[in-house]
DNA sequence: GAGGCTAATGACAGCCACTGACAATTGACA
DNA sequence: TGTCAATTGTCAGTGGCTGTCATTAGCCTC
């Protein structure tokens, strides 16, 4: 890597640090991009010129996390039943993705912003939007591994809009609570999903939640 | 209703018709504030008096439907299942809310908005997060109904979000096919709702979509 | 029905996100 | 080392949105 790429990439890192510990520390609101381009000594349209936008700043590691599910779904063997490549693709690429972030980021402060993402509304429907696109991808992969077209079979849309419904339950659950641990998130998805089935029979009271 | 009620009454809804005439002509981003001031010819302040922002102009109708569509989950009878009672509300709240639409705004010039939401990225970002606080508001209702603690039992959450995201994928298609009118929405929800129990289903192959 | 009160409006100034254009600087490479 | 291209800073401008203050317009009372 040359010294000029070397140097593009300490200024995109230290503006993406910065961007995130204000958001943290002051929220995304109260942080202006003038105060990020401040904080690392550069002119604000540099700032642009690293970043689309200062919303793009606050998804730079989801959108990794992102790349890696869609990799993890692509992976899983095609026998599995939909449901379980995704729910397994899920929960077996936490790891990688942890690794993923850490190279960037300190991971305490990718939690913190995760927690500002879901509470800044501005935030939350990017975030939501992203989620959609996501699911939009996850539902061509699955009706790919079974031989289906995604517009004429409703079916893989459907799987994948209810796991993320799922997913976006227990991230919004995780976010809130006292556990910011990976493996607090883990367990919780994994509880989640196996409440599917039964969230979808009738008979609630028959049989109270595992 | 006074002389200054009705003029205020008018105003808005001459704000909101530009509005949305312009979005559906031109498009939501090329579309300025100053353009919907100008053609209701008032100033940009006054428009601002009004409305909290452009985006809101463009989900004033969406809002109406929205309560509407609580208002029918509330009054499902007490015995029905949780998903029927969300499918049984939807469905049947549809005229209603045809009726309240058409109080504000042609119904032809509501469709052709929807789509812009649908396809402009800022707005439909906006709505999907308007469709997530519906979404928590009617896992407390369907707590209530049965009985049970939102933040206790997943289930209430779990259906609402499988519900929600069928219903988000319904409006998806539905907004990019062809057949804009009420009844193909409604055919296209009930088809896709009743899709939900085949696609969680491991075995695809053995029997295709109904 | 004149005059005072209050709500609605317009005009203006200003903040912030973002973009285009151009000049100055800095690394790359012959 | 000098040339070329990429990176950056500066400046000007647009659009969404807000606060402030003076002006206007409907309302209500005497």
């Amino acid at each position: 890597m040359n010294l000029r790429e070397r140097k593009k990439r300490r200024t995109r890192d230290a503006l993406l640090r910065a961007a995130l510990e204000l958001f943290a520390t002051r929220g995304y609101d109260e942080t202006t991009v003038d105060d990020i381009a401040a904080a690392v000594d550069v002119s604000q349209r540099t700032f642009f010129r690293y970043f689309a936008g200062k919303e793009e700043t606050a998804f730079f590691v989801p959108r990794l996390a992102e790349a890696l599910v869609v990799d993890a779904v692509r992976a899983r063997p095609p026998g599995e039943a939909p449901l379980e490549a995704l729910r397994r693709a899920v929960l077996e690429s936490w790891d990688a993705i942890n690794e993923a972030i850490v190279e960037l980021v300190p991971i305490e402060l990718h939690m913190r912003v995760y927690r500002v993402i879901e509470s800044t509304p501005a935030l939350l429907a990017a975030h939501l939007r992203r989620s959609a696109e996501l699911e939009e991808q996850l539902a061509r992969i699955i009706a790919e591994r079974e031989g289906l077209d995604v517009d004429a079979d409703p079916r893989p849309r459907i799987v994948v809009a209810l796991f993320g419904g799922v997913i976006r339950v227990t991230e919004r659950l995780w976010s809130t609570g006292d556990d910011l641990t990976l493996d607090a998130m883990r367990q919780l998805t994994a509880t989640y999903l196996d409440q599917v089935g039964p969230a979808l029979a009738g008979n609630w009271h028959t049989e109270p939640s595992p």
